[in-house]
DNA sequence: GTCTATAATACGATAGAC
DNA sequence: GTCTATCGTATTATAGAC
């Protein structure tokens, strides 16, 4: 059971987690945070010591969500093919978001890119749990010398997809791009 | 004849334009120009109002930058596949600075991708600069019709190489992706 | 445990002496 | 034109009352 002090935290974490995707983390004070999840002023503190402790605890909290999803697919989805397009189907369905903020992930990991080494580790496992599943599932797909690559190469694919979506507000070749990558591994699943 | 007036507002520039690049505007401070640029602390002002007023002139320098490399590339090399393929060599030769910062031109893009609209428009000019040059190749291959598509694609691949390769670290990753494209303007090349 | 008041710092920006 | 001293603000972070 949740104590009330649990509660807060998992509501300044959620609130961070928003302000973080949609401002960037630099651009987001701790001000907005506690202003979001509704926290009185110099009361983070008592929670997190650092916004760098925000940070991680946001990135958790993103981690969480995405194994429980990739389980999910993992879960009702049999075969590889279908659960890479089921990947892909995901930025076609985000599109608004990503236009209007880009790449959960991409973002953050541009941003800590210039920055110091530990952030950019954290931001890195974002890319990490994906890059790992895309393994798998290639590998099923009988290409196992070939996984790693293929599973960097869709990742490539689909982040510069989404910045010049995002740069020229484009929704239209964000949906053309993942309509070519889903005939690419069409195709790669037909040669295999 | 440049005055010591102009020769310091260039100094000052070209130290804002290595410091946003590597650092990123946000997380450079005047301290930070005016240490490079070896120029006395609230002197700034006389020569930029802002520091909105220096990154336009960054801008303003990266686009004259930009336009006499292509326009030199228009003049040296004849054929549209071979202007092409020296725009991809560019991104293998800057492979160090890449894995480092990240693409001059898209990071900026991205980190003003969530702030203003002014910003965001500034930094689109440096896409738009490479857009409408590509467009002209494309054209003068012969896909009229699929020139302004294939420009975009051309620069979402290699923004998402730029990405992959920095997030993991891995110059191969960015080597064998350039000599993929390579691979597409040919065979865009021979089906002309 | 919860909150208010406030410190300490770094930032962008200004005023005014030379 | 050039530079120094400094302001006002926003930020992260702390001290200490309830």
């Amino acid at each position: 059971m949740p104590s009330k002090s649990d509660l807060t935290k998992q509501r300044i974490v959620q609130a961070a987690n928003q302000l973080f995707y949609r401002k960037g983390f630099s651009q987001t004070s701790f001000s907005d945070v506690v202003a979001e999840a509704d926290v009185p002023r110099g009361n983070i503190y008592y929670y997190f010591k650092s916004k760098e402790e925000i940070l991680k605890a946001v990135i958790r909290y993103r981690l969480d969500t995405i194994a429980g999803m990739l389980a999910e697919w993992d879960k009702s989805i049999k075969e590889p093919q279908k659960r890479l397009e089921r990947f892909v189907r995901i930025m076609y369905d985000s599109t608004p978001a990503l236009l209007r903020s880009g790449c959960p992930m991409g973002t953050l990991a541009m941003e800590f890119a210039k920055g110091g080494q530990e952030l950019k580790e954290q931001s890195k496992m974002l890319f990490d749990i994906f890059q790992r599943w895309l393994v798998n599932q290639f590998s099923d797909m009988g290409y196992t010398e070939e996984a790693h690559d293929l599973s960097l190469q869709l990742l490539a694919r689909g982040q510069g997809l989404i910045v010049v979506s995002q740069v020229y507000q484009d929704p239209g070749f964000l949906e053309r791009g993942t309509r070519e990558l889903d005939r690419w591994i069409d195709e790669l699943a037909r040669y295999a």
